[in-house]
DNA sequence: AAACTATTTGCAACTCGCTTCAACCATCTA
DNA sequence: TAGATGGTTGAAGCGAGTTGCAAATAGTTT
C-alpha cells in the first residue's frame, strides 16, 4: 500500500494510523470542528482519543496539510489544505457556511495591501452575514 | 444630571448603575473583550460580578447601543455601536486591530449581494492577515 | 412614601472547548 | 530486531462563558 501513505513521511511526520485517520476525515467532511473529525474517526476506530485528534491537526496543520479558520462562536474549523480555494460565507442566522471563489475578494485584497500594508490571509477569511435564504424569511 | 441617563430607559432598560458602568466601560475602551470591561469597570467599583457584565453586553447588543465582533481565537470584543464606522484589520502576529473605511469593503459587499444574495453584516466582518509592521520583520 | 412585582444582581456551580501531564506504546532507523 | 524518538491514552486541569437560584433593587401603583 504504497505512495499516498507516504505524504506523512516526506513532511517528516510518523506515519501512525490515527494520523491517517485524522487527515481523511478532514478530507472527507470539508468543514468540520475537532468534534466532528473526532467522531467522525470513531465511526470506524473507536479507541482513538480527543486529544489525539487535536494534536493531530494542530501537526497537520503545521506541515500545511490542513489549515484552520474561525467560522463563527468558539470553535475553530479544519478544512484539507487542498480545498481552500474558496471563502467561506458564514451565515449567522442559520449557521450554514456557503462557498465564494477567492477571485471575489482579490481586488478589495488588493486595496488593503495597497493602502494599509495589511496582507490579508485568505485561510482565515470567514466572513459572517445573512445567506439568501435567511435573508429571504421575515 | 437628567437626559443622558434616559437612553437606556428608552430602550426598555431597567437603568441600574452597572448597566451604566458597562456601557461607559465599553464607550471609553474602544475595543474590548468582556473581562476587559469588567476591569475598567472594577476600577472605580470593585463589587460587580463577571456575569452581570457578560449579562449587560448581551442585554445591551440587544437593544443596539453595543455589538461584538470575533477578532480571532475565543473571545468576542465589543464596541459602541455608535463606533463603528470602520472595518477591524486583525494582525494574526501582534494581535493588534487595525481600522479601515467601511466603504473599502463595499464593491466587495456588493458582489455577494449581487452573486451569492449574501448579505454581509458589516459589525461581524473581521479581517485576518498581518500587518504592515510585522510583514516587514523577517 | 410604603407596598408591590418584575428585573437584575451576586454567587457558586457548571458546561464547553481545548491543553497538559504522566505513563505507556508504536514507528522508524540503524 | 532493538531501542531512541515520537505518538497515544486517559485523566486532570484551565479559561471563557453560562446557568440556576436567592437576595436586592428599579420602577410602578396606591
Amino acid at each position: 500500500m504504497p505512495g499516498k501513505n507516504h505524504e506523512l513521511r516526506d513532511k517528516g511526520l510518523r506515519l501512525t494510523p490515527q494520523r491517517e485517520l485524522v487527515l481523511q476525515a478532514v478530507r472527507e467532511l470539508g468543514h468540520a470542528t475537532p468534534e466532528e473529525v473526532a467522531e467522525k474517526v470513531r465511526k470506524t476506530h473507536p479507541g482513538i482519543n480527543l486529544s489525539t485528534v487535536y494534536r493531530n491537526l494542530e501537526t497537520l496543520e503545521n506541515v500545511g496539510l490542513v489549515q484552520h479558520t474561525h467560522l463563527g462562536h468558539g470553535g475553530a474549523t479544519y478544512h484539507a489544505a487542498e480545498e481552500l480555494t474558496h471563502l467561506h460565507l458564514v451565515c449567522g442566522t442559520c449557521g450554514s457556511v456557503g462557498d465564494a471563489p477567492i477571485e471575489t475578494a482579490a481586488s478589495f485584497v488588493n486595496t488593503l495591501i495597497d493602502e494599509y500594508g495589511f496582507k490579508t490571509d485568505v485561510t482565515h477569511f470567514a466572513i459572517y452575514g445573512t445567506c439568501a435564504t435567511c435573508s429571504q424569511k421575515p
